[in-house]
Parts: C-alpha cells; sequence; structure tokens
DNA sequence: GGCTAAAAGACAATTTATATCTTTTTAGGA
DNA sequence: TCCTAAAAAGATATAAATTGTCTTTTAGCC
C-alpha cells in the first residue's frame, strides 16, 4: 500500500538533479536522464508534467533544455509528487465524498483524513533544496 | 498515490462488520459479504488472509463461518491493512535498502521512513472497537 | 533552410488489481 | 455412513494501471 510509483521516483530524481544545479543552468534532458538513471522517454513525459505548471522552465532549439521554474527552497517534495502522481488521497472516498455515503457515517473516513494530513505534511516540509544538498 | 485498493476497503468493511457483532457470534460469509456490499467470492479470500494470522478464526460446515479472533479493542486499523495489503513501505528503497544505494547517500530515504512511521501510526491508533461503534 | 531539442500523441508490453469458478477439505446432522 | 453446509485452495479470466517506446510536430537558433 501507499507505494510511490517508478515515475514519481523518477520525477525525484531528475528534479533534484536539477535543483542541485545553478538555478540558471540550462540542462539537457538527455544528460539528466543519465545523470539519474531514468529511461529519457519517461523522463520527458515527466518533465513535460513539470513544465505545464511551472515546476521547470523549457526550452526548445539548440541549447534548449530544462531548468528550474523556482528556487529550490521553494519547492516542496509535496509539489512535485503530487505534479506526476496527483492528489494524495489514502482512499477514494476521500477524494470523492459523495462515494462515502454507504451506510450513513462512516467511521473510517476520519482515519483516512489524517493519514492524508499527516502525509502531506511531512512532504510539505522538505523543499528541494534540503534535498539536493549532500548529506 | 497511496491510495488503498478495494481488497482493503472490502477487508475493512468486512472486518468491521464482524467487530460490531458479539464477540462469539459466528456469521456466515454470504451474509457479511450481502451486509457490506463486497462480491462473496473476493471477501472469502480475503477473510483466508485474515484467518490464517489470527484476526478471525473460521469454522466450516454446517453452523460455520467467522467470528473475531480477539476482541476488537485489540485489533489494530493497522494490522488489518497490512494483512492484506501488505507492509506500509512509500517507496521501494525503503523495504529494500539494498535497492537505495544509488549514488550514496539519498536525501529522500529519511522522508519515506518518516512518512512511513506517521501512517503507521495513525493506523495503529485505531481499533475496531471505535469503528464498529456508531459515531 | 537546416539543425537541435522539447511537445504531443499514438501505441505496446508488462504488471497489478479485481474478480470468478471449480475442486477439495472439514464439520454436523440424519 | 451418507448427505449437506461452508470454508480453503487453486486455477483461470478480465480490466485497469504502470512502464515504457516510437513517430510526428512545433519552436528556436545558426
Amino acid at each position: 500500500m501507499m507505494e510511490l510509483t517508478r515515475k514519481g521516483e523518477y520525477a525525484i530524481r531528475g528534479i533534484v538533479y536539477l535543483a542541485g544545479k545553478p538555478l540558471d543552468k540550462v540542462c539537457l534532458l538527455s544528460d539528466i536522464a543519465a545523470a539519474v538513471d531514468v529511461p529519457p522517454t519517461f523522463l520527458a513525459k515527466i518533465f513535460q508534467q513539470f513544465s505545464k505548471i511551472g515546476l521547470v522552465k523549457s526550452f526548445r532549439g539548440t541549447g534548449g533544455g530544462f531548468m528550474l521554474g523556482r528556487a529550490p527552497e521553494n519547492i516542496t517534495l509535496l509539489e512535485v509528487v503530487e505534479a506526476v502522481e496527483g492528489p494524495i488521497v489514502p482512499n477514494r472516498c476521500v477524494a470523492i465524498p459523495a462515494n462515502c455515503d454507504r451506510s450513513g457515517a462512516c467511521n473510517v473516513h476520519p482515519v483516512w483524513r489524517r493519514v492524508q494530513g499527516e502525509v502531506r505534511g511531512v512532504l510539505n516540509g522538505v523543499t528541494l533544496k534540503e534535498l539536493s544538498e549532500e548529506g
């Protein structure tokens, strides 16, 4: 249960790599993919998603590539994970409350909300800056 | 990310239903399945897993069925979920540390451990007794 | 115009989830 | 002992999600 997918794992690897570079440095997707050991075509899809929401900036053509969209201390792990995995919802009924009307009052529901809150809290407390610094 | 599967959802529904009955009451699988709106054959598989680890007791033949293996206040939601979903591991590298030796020190690893701890903590704090009482 | 590199979309393989069906085992009752 | 009830176990089937790849298009630079 609750496992991050490959996609999520790859997404983190890729963007953490970027976060470790100077903010204005433009990196080739192929270089990033090679550095973090991810299939380039797959990482391309991931970075397209990042790009759409501004987590990274992309540049086409000669000299093109990717750079971080904001300073790494202003990007949380939560944003990164939710960007590619979708919202963190431990149970469908948390996402779609209408789904939870089985037998009126469901006692489990609030538990899942608490789980959701805790997880989001942890991930929201971690920035790409911390993750990219050598520990 | 982190979604409970149907199996997990069904498992909880089924065992919470049992927890709402008198401890020594033997329930037919078919009755439980009907009551909590779960495919009976699927629920059978789930209860087999429960039975193996003693979460429920099973009786075959005439007058057979299932009853709770322990008092509901002594069964946590964590046990139930892990019984059918397997251990709660937000990332493979948390489950298999050898998998995490990519580039030496991985800063994300401890974050996933924290997530794991928080989730397990929440689920461990909830018992079937609470879940089966009307709120 | 020609080269480079990302964007977008279609497609394919594999794995996981979600069941169902059949056969076997165990127990109780006539 | 035989019949019936009910769970256990195993095989199989379908659907959906994951994990990619490939091709074509668009954008930018020389």
